[in-house]
DNA sequence: GTGAAAGCGCTAACAC
DNA sequence: GTGTTAGCGCTTTCAC
């Protein structure tokens, strides 16, 4: 099974195959590419040879006679380190990849050179790969957006930029999931909000503070406790801090991240507060976080590997050019812990 | 810049730039691979052409005719969720993915399907890639190991082969690692220590066992309190209860992974035991779980995206023919917190 | 349903 | 130093 004695250590190509199998280059090409169009016989004769060879299709010579190149970049902002250190993107990754493993796609992760934007966008529009997702967390995306011009692209979250209409974007629906975890709040008797918002440049920061808002005004209620931070450990506990500084007093805070909210845990502590007696909780993300927070928290889990499969999915359908919605959103769910 | 109204809406080939320089094709090829045989003027109007026409190779065409992919594969196991869940690898993962947006290579993740094994060996084989990256950390790699015999591979991490010797490699020194761990738990007073290993079916499962007995050895000391956790903070909670359980006192562990050390915590916690009073502890991996636990963690930094750029590095010079040492250890440092 | 022929865009000898 | 000539391994009309 490994050792072929007859077969040369070479790479076999798709002309040794026809040579084994009996038939033309044509008939294996049309075998390996799934066509319809070919008699049982051929068939049966061509995978055995393929099975006999170890014949695997060079994807060189394939892309460049086909002008598809099976691969999918993945683009992710130069800033790496902070972009994984984020459980959230991770697994979204982890759902891309799991889902393109299936396919004949191939993803490489390329890194946006904020120095050289012009040099990523030149890459991706010259052909080298069939579609690109942009997972889009961050300040500007428009240049992305233009690329969505000349190449099939899938947004992971909804782009800030102007033109907006005509993108397709796979994301949650945070200005419900936010809804709800504030109204959980409210639900749980707690009168005096505030919250932690994520960046006000970020259409996820935006759309959050939006739900907050909204479940406040639901209950004819309203409060002007929001202090921004950057979804960091870091940036929530700076928030919490600044939060607590006004004076004003406030018993629920609903806040945009789980890392954030983490951080926040921190500053309410070694303030003395105490959580939920003092002040109750409700965040996104059911991360490890979350889950490891204490007291754990009450948040809304945002499925982020059925997100990365639904991006890849939809990638792939455009790119062959089926029919997509330009809006596929994926349901959140509230985990009740002990924050509230 | 970005509207050439001259040019059609085409993708530019080597052949147009050519024909805009006024030179031939061979030219712009030794222009575009760095080849110091061409004339300074030959440059200029090559360079000058490529931007006029914004000019991007295709890889595709490149690769058939040179032999080469310029493509990197990082092979990841197929339990992706737990791979990414783990910051240790995401680090080495944008490490390399940050080395090799410098050269040429691209870098394509790929799953490797346990249920088809020989899918991922005949796709690496098949000359769809120039190298290939194993993060090791796991069960039973010997069939990369043998992949090694006919594609450049590094390894990160040592892997758990018969054969191991032809291998590159790229680890921490996990052995002097735990000695220093485990030493400063003994220069701290320390005497009757434990220790919650890896699994001792991984390299660096073993070695952090190896480096602990080294220290106690070192201190004319024994122990035998010792129990296997998986490197999840389940695994590690676990494992400290049946430390516990042992009913044999201790006051100082050992715990091989960061995350076990945050699952320990929770364990000890949960048994009025306090941390570093009545139980001192020091672990491997200064990531988040190490900064965030409670108390925060005194352990061993291993630079993870070091290892990332290093591995990548090692692999691309592999690659192209240097010289390289076939083990390339990454040093690693205690970091002082207050879990002693 | 199948084969023959013509490239896809580039690199790599080889002459000049 | 530069151009010419062949392909790299595959897909794809187009006849049959």
């Amino acid at each position: 099974m490994t050792e072929d004695s007859t077969a040369a250590r070479v790479t076999p190509t798709l002309e040794m195959v026809a040579a084994v199998a009996g038939v033309s280059r044509s008939t294996v090409s049309r075998v390996v590419n799934a066509s319809p169009r070919v008699t049982p016989d051929a068939l049966k004769a061509v995978t055995a040879a393929i099975d006999q060879l170890g014949y695997v299709p060079n994807r060189a010579a394939r892309s460049l006679a086909s002008r598809r190149t099976f691969t999918i970049a993945l683009v992710i902002p130069e800033n790496t380190a902070k972009f994984f250190a984020d459980p959230y993107f991770a697994s979204v990754v982890q759902g891309v990849a799991m889902y393109l493993s299936g396919t004949d796609y191939t993803l490489t992760l390329i890194i946006a050179s904020e120095a050289e934007p012009e040099k990523t966008r030149r890459y991706l529009q010259g052909g080298n790969v069939d579609g690109a997702l942009i997972l889009s967390h961050h300040r500007d995306d428009r240049s992305y957006v233009q690329l969505a011009r000349s190449l099939p692209v899938v947004f992971g979250g909804r782009p800030m930029s102007q033109e907006g209409e005509e993108n397709f974007i796979v994301d949650v629906d945070n200005v419900a999931a936010s809804t709800v975890a504030t109204r959980y709040l409210l639900d749980h008797g707690r009168r005096r909000l505030a919250t932690i918002a994520g960046p006000q440049n970020m259409a996820a920061g935006i759309d959050r503070v939006e739900g907050w808002r909204a479940a406040l005004a639901e209950a004819g209620l309203h409060s002007d406790l929001l202090e921004e931070g950057d979804f960091t450990p870091e940036g929530g506990a700076a928030a919490m801090e600044r939060l607590l500084a006004r004076g004003e007093p406030f018993d629920g805070v609903f806040i945009a991240s789980a890392q954030m909210a983490s951080g926040a845990l921190g500053a309410l502590r070694s303030h003395g507060l105490s959580v939920p007696a003092d002040v109750a909780i409700t965040s996104m993300d059911n991360d490890y976080f979350a889950k490891n927070a204490t007291p754990p928290l009450t948040t809304i889990d945002q499925p982020a590997g059925v997100q990365g499969t639904k991006i890849a999915e939809v990638l792939v359908r455009l790119i062959n050019g089926e029919e997509v919605e330009k809006l596929t959103l994926i349901p959140t769910e509230l985990v009740e812990r002990d924050s509230v």
